[in-house]
DNA sequence: GCGCGGTACTTCGCAATGCGCAATAGTGTG
DNA sequence: CACACTATTGCGCATTGCGAAGTACCGCGC
């Protein structure tokens, strides 16, 4: 099952998460992402949204040379960020319970 | 809070659910999912969605010529129908619950 | 009869966003 | 040296929800 078009709107919320939980790079958010369960989730999406984060103005950015392989771009929280992702948890949670109920009150008993 | 990228591809599970409890046309679509929630459904979604769906081969179609109006072109699921829905459904539970899942593991304390 | 509001559908084109793919580049392994 | 893994960027495409406009049919009040 494609979860392609689920992901729209909600891979933001989704990286903004592991960054709040600490800074990363974006290698290693699409790792913990995996992880997390969001096995799909393609590369350059992510490299994507962190760029479009960045550019909205909820990220801060360092770039860390590395001696273990290419340099990393660090991102991380700001203020702008956090709000950013209060609001978007809240109106992720509202949604998924408006789905569900609307997928239970049809379901074939 | 602009919820129009958490639709897609919920769209699709959704207007199956409500067609699923029983047939319906376009315009009755939009009012039931809006009272369902949804509220911020814009009406051409819902009847490209359903062009979509049809055209998938998941509903069936019949036109109802209206004495209180135009006529109404109702839509229904058939087995093909009911199998999207049925496999759509069990995607959104597993997709919903990891997303709970990710931003409940970061929720700030 | 005429305008108005509500019902009902279609077509057009746009905007957002996730993704595949290629390119670049550094590191260590066989 | 070829290869695999790490790490990022850029290009262009496909999907899909939406706004706007147009068509059309109905009943109601004036």
């Amino acid at each position: 099952m494609d979860t392609t078009q689920l992901l729209k709107g909600v891979l933001d919320v989704a990286v903004l998460a592991v960054l709040d939980e600490r800074d990363s790079y974006g290698y290693e958010v699409v790792r913990r992402l995996r992880e997390a369960g969001l096995e799909d989730v393609g590369d350059a999406s992510v490299y994507g949204t962190l760029r479009r984060l960045f550019k909205a103005g909820a990220l801060t950015s360092y770039v860390v040379p590395s001696e273990e392989g290419p340099h990393r771009k660090y991102y991380g929280l700001n203020a702008t960020g956090r709000t950013t992702l209060d609001g978007s948890r809240a109106t992720w949670r509202r949604f998924a319970r408006t789905m569900d109920g609307l997928l239970d009150h049809t379901e074939k008993r």
